[in-house]
DNA sequence: AACGCGGGGCT
DNA sequence: AGCCCAGCGTT
Protein backbone atom coordinates (compact mmCIF):
# COMPACT_ATOMS: atom_id res chain seq x y z
CA UNK A 1 0.00 0.00 0.00
CA UNK A 2 1.08 3.53 -0.91
CA UNK A 3 1.89 5.97 1.53
CA UNK A 4 -1.32 8.53 0.34
CA UNK A 5 -3.18 5.11 0.77
CA UNK A 6 -2.26 4.47 3.78
CA UNK A 7 -3.01 8.61 5.20
CA UNK A 8 -6.32 8.68 3.23
CA UNK A 9 -7.21 5.48 5.28
CA UNK A 10 -6.13 6.74 8.65
CA UNK A 11 -7.49 9.81 8.07
CA UNK A 12 -11.09 8.86 7.67
CA UNK A 13 -10.90 6.38 10.61
CA UNK A 14 -9.59 9.23 12.60
CA UNK A 15 -12.50 11.07 11.42
CA UNK A 16 -15.09 8.78 12.33
CA UNK A 17 -13.74 8.68 15.79
CA UNK A 18 -13.55 11.73 16.55
CA UNK A 19 -16.98 12.82 14.33
CA UNK A 20 -19.15 9.31 14.80
CA UNK A 21 -21.09 11.30 12.31
CA UNK A 22 -24.82 9.42 12.06
CA UNK A 23 -26.75 7.96 14.45
CA UNK A 24 -28.61 5.00 13.31
CA UNK A 25 -30.35 2.37 14.85
CA UNK A 26 -28.32 -0.16 12.57
CA UNK A 27 -25.32 0.88 13.37
CA UNK A 28 -22.51 -1.08 15.53
CA UNK A 29 -25.36 -3.48 15.26
CA UNK A 30 -23.50 -7.17 15.12
CA UNK A 31 -26.81 -9.21 14.31
CA UNK A 32 -26.07 -10.40 11.13
CA UNK A 33 -29.99 -10.32 10.32
CA UNK A 34 -30.76 -6.80 11.27
CA UNK A 35 -27.67 -5.68 9.26
CA UNK A 36 -29.14 -7.45 6.26
CA UNK A 37 -32.65 -6.28 6.92
CA UNK A 38 -31.15 -2.78 7.32
CA UNK A 39 -29.62 -3.11 3.92
CA UNK A 40 -31.66 -4.46 2.01
CA UNK A 41 -34.19 -1.45 3.26
CA UNK A 42 -31.88 1.25 2.24
CA UNK A 43 -30.62 -0.05 -1.23
CA UNK A 44 -30.89 3.14 -3.42
CA UNK A 45 -33.13 4.54 -0.38
CA UNK A 46 -31.82 7.56 1.84
CA UNK A 47 -31.21 6.63 5.42
CA UNK A 48 -34.22 8.92 6.61
CA UNK A 49 -36.41 6.99 4.71
CA UNK A 50 -35.71 3.96 5.62
CA UNK A 51 -35.60 3.76 9.14
CA UNK A 52 -38.98 3.61 10.10
CA UNK A 53 -39.35 0.33 7.60
CA UNK A 54 -36.56 -0.49 9.72
CA UNK A 55 -38.30 -0.43 13.23
CA UNK A 56 -41.79 -1.42 12.29
CA UNK A 57 -40.22 -4.83 10.48
CA UNK A 58 -37.90 -5.68 13.38
CA UNK A 59 -41.03 -5.47 15.51
CA UNK A 60 -42.73 -7.50 13.45
CA UNK A 61 -40.13 -9.76 12.75
CA UNK A 62 -37.89 -10.00 15.47
CA UNK A 63 -35.41 -12.98 13.31
CA UNK A 64 -35.02 -14.33 10.21
CA UNK A 65 -37.51 -17.47 10.82
CA UNK A 66 -40.36 -15.01 11.72
CA UNK A 67 -40.07 -13.26 8.52
CA UNK A 68 -39.74 -16.28 6.25
CA UNK A 69 -43.13 -17.83 7.88
CA UNK A 70 -44.76 -14.40 7.73
CA UNK A 71 -47.71 -14.38 4.93
CA UNK A 72 -46.34 -12.74 1.91
CA UNK A 73 -49.21 -10.06 1.71
CA UNK A 74 -48.55 -8.96 5.04
CA UNK A 75 -44.75 -8.34 4.23
CA UNK A 76 -45.73 -6.58 0.95
CA UNK A 77 -48.32 -4.23 3.55
CA UNK A 78 -45.31 -3.42 5.67
CA UNK A 79 -42.66 -2.35 2.71
CA UNK A 80 -45.58 -0.35 1.27
CA UNK A 81 -44.64 3.12 -0.03
CA UNK A 82 -40.90 2.31 -0.10
CA UNK A 83 -40.46 1.97 -3.44
CA UNK A 84 -38.38 -1.05 -5.47
CA UNK A 85 -40.72 -3.82 -4.73
CA UNK A 86 -38.69 -6.48 -5.65
CA UNK A 87 -36.66 -6.29 -3.03
CA UNK A 88 -39.22 -7.22 -0.99
CA UNK A 89 -39.88 -10.36 -2.48
CA UNK A 90 -36.68 -11.29 -3.09
CA UNK A 91 -35.84 -10.26 0.96
CA UNK A 92 -38.87 -12.80 1.66
CA UNK A 93 -37.18 -15.77 -0.57
CA UNK A 94 -33.50 -14.96 0.94
CA UNK A 95 -35.37 -15.44 4.77
CA UNK A 96 -36.94 -18.54 3.93
CA UNK A 97 -33.62 -19.94 2.07
CA UNK A 98 -31.85 -19.19 5.61
CA UNK A 99 -34.26 -20.57 7.26
CA UNK A 100 -34.52 -23.91 5.42
CA UNK A 101 -30.89 -24.44 4.40
CA UNK A 102 -29.34 -22.81 6.97
CA UNK A 103 -31.80 -23.34 9.85
CA UNK A 104 -32.54 -19.94 10.47
CA UNK A 105 -28.61 -19.45 11.29
CA UNK A 106 -27.78 -16.42 8.78
CA UNK A 107 -24.68 -17.83 6.83
CA UNK A 108 -21.18 -16.25 7.72
CA UNK A 109 -19.24 -16.85 4.58
CA UNK A 110 -18.79 -14.20 1.86
CA UNK A 111 -19.98 -16.51 -1.16
CA UNK A 112 -22.90 -18.16 0.75
CA UNK A 113 -24.58 -14.54 1.60
CA UNK A 114 -23.83 -12.98 -2.09
CA UNK A 115 -25.81 -16.32 -3.09
CA UNK A 116 -28.89 -15.06 -1.46
CA UNK A 117 -31.70 -13.23 -3.44
CA UNK A 118 -31.33 -9.55 -3.43
CA UNK A 119 -27.59 -9.55 -2.10
CA UNK A 120 -25.21 -8.27 -4.82
CA UNK A 121 -21.76 -7.01 -4.23
CA UNK A 122 -22.32 -3.89 -2.09
CA UNK A 123 -24.80 -6.09 0.39
CA UNK A 124 -23.00 -9.08 0.45
CA UNK A 125 -19.57 -7.10 1.22
CA UNK A 126 -21.72 -5.08 3.98
CA UNK A 127 -22.82 -8.11 5.48
CA UNK A 128 -19.84 -9.61 5.94
CA UNK A 129 -18.17 -7.08 6.83
CA UNK A 130 -20.57 -5.38 9.60
CA UNK A 131 -21.29 -8.47 11.19
CA UNK A 132 -17.88 -11.05 10.71
CA UNK A 133 -15.65 -8.51 10.42
CA UNK A 134 -14.51 -9.68 7.01
CA UNK A 135 -12.26 -8.07 4.92
CA UNK A 136 -14.61 -6.74 1.97
CA UNK A 137 -14.67 -3.36 0.68
CA UNK A 138 -18.16 -1.41 0.15
CA UNK A 139 -18.33 0.24 -2.83
CA UNK A 140 -21.87 2.31 -2.62
CA UNK A 141 -22.55 5.71 -4.07
CA UNK A 142 -20.90 6.80 -1.04
CA UNK A 143 -17.59 5.03 -1.97
CA UNK A 144 -17.78 5.58 -5.58
CA UNK A 145 -17.83 9.88 -4.43
CA UNK A 146 -14.91 10.11 -2.13
CA UNK A 147 -12.67 8.11 -4.24
CA UNK A 148 -13.21 9.46 -7.57
CA UNK A 149 -12.40 12.80 -5.74
CA UNK A 150 -9.64 12.45 -3.76
CA UNK A 151 -7.94 10.03 -6.32
CA UNK A 152 -8.87 12.21 -8.87
CA UNK A 153 -10.52 9.39 -10.98
CA UNK A 154 -12.38 9.91 -13.94
CA UNK A 155 -13.77 6.80 -15.39
CA UNK A 156 -17.37 6.94 -15.02
CA UNK A 157 -18.97 4.97 -11.98
CA UNK A 158 -21.24 3.27 -13.91
CA UNK A 159 -19.27 1.64 -16.50
CA UNK A 160 -17.64 -1.81 -16.09
CA UNK A 161 -14.37 -0.60 -16.37
CA UNK A 162 -15.27 2.02 -13.64
CA UNK A 163 -16.58 -0.99 -11.43
CA UNK A 164 -13.47 -2.72 -11.39
CA UNK A 165 -11.26 0.12 -10.98
CA UNK A 166 -13.10 1.54 -7.93
CA UNK A 167 -13.70 -1.93 -6.61
CA UNK A 168 -10.00 -2.79 -6.86
CA UNK A 169 -9.12 0.40 -5.25
CA UNK A 170 -11.47 0.26 -2.58
CA UNK A 171 -10.16 -3.10 -1.44
CA UNK A 172 -6.70 -1.86 -1.42
CA UNK A 173 -7.88 0.87 0.99
CA UNK A 174 -9.59 -1.57 3.11
CA UNK A 175 -7.51 -2.18 6.57
CA UNK A 176 -8.50 -5.74 6.83
CA UNK A 177 -8.72 -6.06 10.74
CA UNK A 178 -10.76 -3.01 10.59
CA UNK A 179 -13.35 -3.72 7.98
CA UNK A 180 -16.44 -2.80 9.62
CA UNK A 181 -14.78 0.11 11.31
CA UNK A 182 -12.99 1.39 7.59
CA UNK A 183 -16.90 0.23 5.52
CA UNK A 184 -18.28 2.92 8.17
CA UNK A 185 -16.25 5.31 8.26
CA UNK A 186 -15.95 6.06 4.13
CA UNK A 187 -19.90 5.48 3.81
CA UNK A 188 -20.31 8.30 6.83
CA UNK A 189 -17.96 10.39 5.20
CA UNK A 190 -19.71 10.37 2.08
CA UNK A 191 -22.76 11.30 3.43
CA UNK A 192 -21.51 14.01 5.62
CA UNK A 193 -18.92 15.46 4.41
CA UNK A 194 -18.22 14.10 1.15
CA UNK A 195 -21.52 15.11 -0.14
CA UNK A 196 -22.93 14.99 -3.62
CA UNK A 197 -23.85 18.62 -3.55
CA UNK A 198 -22.13 21.58 -1.74
CA UNK A 199 -19.64 19.32 0.03
CA UNK A 200 -18.00 20.43 3.58
CA UNK A 201 -14.08 20.60 1.95
CA UNK A 202 -13.00 23.61 3.65
CA UNK A 203 -13.31 21.14 6.83
CA UNK A 204 -12.11 18.16 5.26
CA UNK A 205 -9.64 16.34 6.80
CA UNK A 206 -8.62 15.05 3.34
CA UNK A 207 -8.87 18.42 1.69
CA UNK A 208 -4.90 18.76 1.42
CA UNK A 209 -4.45 15.83 -1.12
CA UNK A 210 -7.68 15.52 -2.83
CA UNK A 211 -7.21 15.72 -6.20
CA UNK A 212 -10.06 17.07 -7.47
CA UNK A 213 -10.34 20.06 -4.88
CA UNK A 214 -6.46 20.66 -6.00
CA UNK A 215 -7.86 20.72 -9.75
CA UNK A 216 -11.29 22.22 -9.58
CA UNK A 217 -13.33 19.01 -10.31
CA UNK A 218 -15.19 18.38 -7.12
CA UNK A 219 -18.47 19.25 -8.74
CA UNK A 220 -17.32 17.36 -11.68
CA UNK A 221 -16.59 14.33 -9.86
CA UNK A 222 -17.77 11.40 -9.80
CA UNK A 223 -18.34 11.05 -13.67
CA UNK A 224 -21.45 9.09 -15.17
CA UNK A 225 -22.40 8.32 -18.59
CA UNK A 226 -26.15 7.06 -18.31
CA UNK A 227 -29.08 10.11 -18.91
CA UNK A 228 -32.43 8.59 -18.44
CA UNK A 229 -35.16 8.64 -20.94
CA UNK A 230 -38.34 9.99 -18.93
CA UNK A 231 -42.02 8.54 -20.64
CA UNK A 232 -45.46 9.66 -19.87
CA UNK A 233 -47.95 6.90 -19.03
CA UNK A 234 -51.75 7.57 -18.62
CA UNK A 235 -53.43 5.65 -16.20
CA UNK A 236 -57.93 5.52 -15.73
CA UNK A 237 -58.33 3.59 -12.65
CA UNK A 238 -61.97 2.57 -13.01
CA UNK A 239 -63.13 1.96 -9.01
CA UNK A 240 -65.95 -0.60 -9.94
CA UNK A 241 -68.63 -0.90 -7.22
CA UNK A 242 -70.60 -3.89 -6.64
CA UNK A 243 -72.96 -2.65 -3.43
CA UNK A 244 -69.85 -2.62 -0.90
CA UNK A 245 -67.46 -4.83 -3.04
CA UNK A 246 -64.77 -3.34 -5.29
CA UNK A 247 -62.65 -4.70 -7.88
CA UNK A 248 -58.51 -5.09 -7.45
CA UNK A 249 -56.20 -7.42 -8.76
CA UNK A 250 -52.45 -8.18 -8.25
CA UNK A 251 -50.00 -6.90 -10.89
CA UNK A 252 -47.69 -9.01 -12.40
CA UNK A 253 -46.73 -8.63 -15.97
CA UNK A 254 -43.59 -7.06 -16.52
CA UNK A 255 -43.73 -3.13 -15.62
CA UNK A 256 -43.65 -1.33 -12.16
CA UNK A 257 -45.23 -2.34 -8.97
CA UNK A 258 -44.84 -5.70 -9.60
CA UNK A 259 -46.66 -7.77 -6.85
CA UNK A 260 -48.86 -4.98 -5.78
CA UNK A 261 -52.31 -4.60 -6.07
CA UNK A 262 -54.13 -2.38 -8.43
CA UNK A 263 -57.96 -1.35 -9.55
CA UNK A 264 -59.15 -1.58 -13.16
CA UNK A 265 -56.84 -0.24 -15.32
CA UNK A 266 -57.30 1.32 -18.72
CA UNK A 267 -53.88 2.84 -19.75
CA UNK A 268 -53.83 5.31 -22.95
CA UNK A 269 -51.19 6.75 -24.97
CA UNK A 270 -52.60 10.61 -24.04
CA UNK A 271 -54.58 12.51 -21.54
CA UNK A 272 -58.16 11.01 -22.51
CA UNK A 273 -61.35 13.01 -21.50
CA UNK A 274 -63.89 10.62 -19.63
CA UNK A 275 -66.25 10.78 -22.68
CA UNK A 276 -63.56 9.41 -25.26
CA UNK A 277 -62.44 6.97 -22.50
CA UNK A 278 -66.21 5.32 -22.40
CA UNK A 279 -66.31 5.01 -25.74
CA UNK A 280 -63.60 3.12 -26.07
CA UNK A 281 -63.53 -0.63 -26.66
CA UNK A 282 -61.53 -1.35 -23.46
CA UNK A 283 -63.89 0.37 -21.59
CA UNK A 284 -67.32 -0.69 -23.21
CA UNK A 285 -65.61 -4.50 -22.73
CA UNK A 286 -65.53 -4.25 -19.13
CA UNK A 287 -69.13 -3.18 -18.73
CA UNK A 288 -70.59 -5.15 -21.75
CA UNK A 289 -72.51 -7.88 -19.82
CA UNK A 290 -72.85 -5.47 -16.74
CA UNK A 291 -73.36 -1.80 -17.56
CA UNK A 292 -72.06 0.83 -15.30
CA UNK A 293 -72.93 3.85 -13.62
CA UNK A 294 -70.27 6.93 -13.49
CA UNK A 295 -70.47 8.12 -10.10
CA UNK A 296 -67.28 10.30 -9.90
CA UNK A 297 -63.81 11.52 -11.82
CA UNK A 298 -61.03 12.11 -9.56
CA UNK A 299 -58.74 15.36 -10.13
CA UNK A 300 -55.79 14.25 -11.97
CA UNK A 301 -52.50 13.02 -9.63
CA UNK A 302 -49.64 13.32 -11.09
CA UNK A 303 -46.57 10.98 -9.24
CA UNK A 304 -42.72 11.20 -10.65
CA UNK A 305 -41.02 8.19 -10.40
CA UNK A 306 -37.13 7.92 -11.47
CA UNK A 307 -37.60 6.76 -14.57
CA UNK A 308 -41.93 7.48 -15.78
CA UNK A 309 -44.04 10.32 -15.02
CA UNK A 310 -47.46 8.56 -14.21
CA UNK A 311 -51.04 10.62 -14.85
CA UNK A 312 -53.49 9.04 -12.62
CA UNK A 313 -57.46 9.67 -12.59
CA UNK A 314 -59.56 7.34 -10.54
CA UNK A 315 -63.82 6.41 -12.04
CA UNK A 316 -66.13 5.40 -10.07
CA UNK A 317 -68.65 3.21 -11.52
CA UNK A 318 -71.37 0.99 -9.98
CA UNK A 319 -72.59 -1.60 -10.92
CA UNK A 320 -75.39 -3.95 -10.01
CA UNK A 321 -73.82 -7.43 -10.58
CA UNK A 322 -70.81 -8.97 -11.33
CA UNK A 323 -68.96 -7.95 -14.11
CA UNK A 324 -68.29 -11.00 -16.61
CA UNK A 325 -64.32 -10.70 -16.79
CA UNK A 326 -63.03 -13.45 -14.38
CA UNK A 327 -59.69 -11.47 -14.18
CA UNK A 328 -60.21 -9.09 -10.93
CA UNK A 329 -61.31 -9.78 -7.79
CA UNK A 330 -64.22 -8.92 -5.74
CA UNK A 331 -63.04 -7.51 -1.83
CA UNK A 332 -65.06 -5.63 0.20
CA UNK A 333 -64.14 -1.85 0.81
CA UNK A 334 -63.40 -2.71 4.08
CA UNK A 335 -60.85 -5.26 3.39
CA UNK A 336 -58.52 -3.04 1.20
CA UNK A 337 -56.35 -2.23 3.74
CA UNK A 338 -55.10 -5.75 3.99
CA UNK A 339 -53.36 -5.59 0.18
CA UNK A 340 -50.28 -3.85 -0.78
CA UNK A 341 -50.86 -0.51 -3.35
CA UNK A 342 -48.88 1.83 -5.09
CA UNK A 343 -48.01 5.20 -3.79
CA UNK A 344 -50.84 7.41 -6.02
CA UNK A 345 -53.25 4.67 -4.90
CA UNK A 346 -52.81 4.88 -1.20
CA UNK A 347 -52.90 8.31 -1.79
CA UNK A 348 -56.13 8.34 -3.36
CA UNK A 349 -57.53 6.06 -1.07
CA UNK A 350 -56.52 8.24 2.02
CA UNK A 351 -57.81 11.59 0.19
CA UNK A 352 -61.73 9.55 -0.98
CA UNK A 353 -62.14 6.36 1.37
CA UNK A 354 -64.63 8.15 3.44
CA UNK A 355 -66.13 8.77 0.09
CA UNK A 356 -66.12 5.74 -1.95
CA UNK A 357 -68.45 3.39 -0.25
C1' DA B 1 -23.38 -3.94 -21.45
C1' DA B 2 -27.70 -1.80 -20.98
C1' DC B 3 -31.95 -1.32 -18.92
C1' DG B 4 -35.86 -1.25 -15.58
C1' DC B 5 -37.22 -0.62 -11.10
C1' DG B 6 -40.20 3.85 -6.46
C1' DG B 7 -40.43 7.26 -3.65
C1' DG B 8 -38.62 11.30 -1.61
C1' DG B 9 -35.46 15.19 -0.46
C1' DC B 10 -32.53 18.89 -2.08
C1' DT B 11 -30.97 22.40 -5.30
C1' DA C 1 -36.31 19.81 -13.81
C1' DG C 2 -32.38 17.24 -12.51
C1' DC C 3 -29.66 14.69 -9.33
C1' DC C 4 -29.00 11.40 -5.83
C1' DC C 5 -30.01 7.99 -2.29
C1' DA C 6 -25.93 2.18 2.26
C1' DG C 7 -28.06 -1.49 -5.65
C1' DC C 8 -29.88 -5.57 -7.84
C1' DG C 9 -31.82 -8.69 -11.30
C1' DT C 10 -32.86 -9.39 -15.98
C1' DT C 11 -32.09 -9.36 -20.83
Amino acid sequence: MTASRLFFTEKLLEWNREANSRNMPWKGEKNPYRIWLSEIILQQTRVEQGWPYYERFIQHYPTVTDLAQAPEEEVFRLWQGLGYYARCKNMLAAAREITDQYQGKFPDQYDQIKALKGIGPYTAAAVASFAFNLPHAVLDGNVYRVLARYFGIDTPIDSTAGKKQFGELAQALLPAAAAAEYNQSIMDFGAVVCKPQQPTCNDCPLNRKCIARQQQLVAVLPVKTKKLQIKKRYFNYLLVTLEDNIYIRKRTENDIWQNLHEFILIETDEPTDITHLQAAPAFQNIFKSSPGTVENISAPFKQQLTHQTIHTRFITVAVKKPLAQQDWMLVPGTELNNYAFPKTITSFLQQHSMQLF
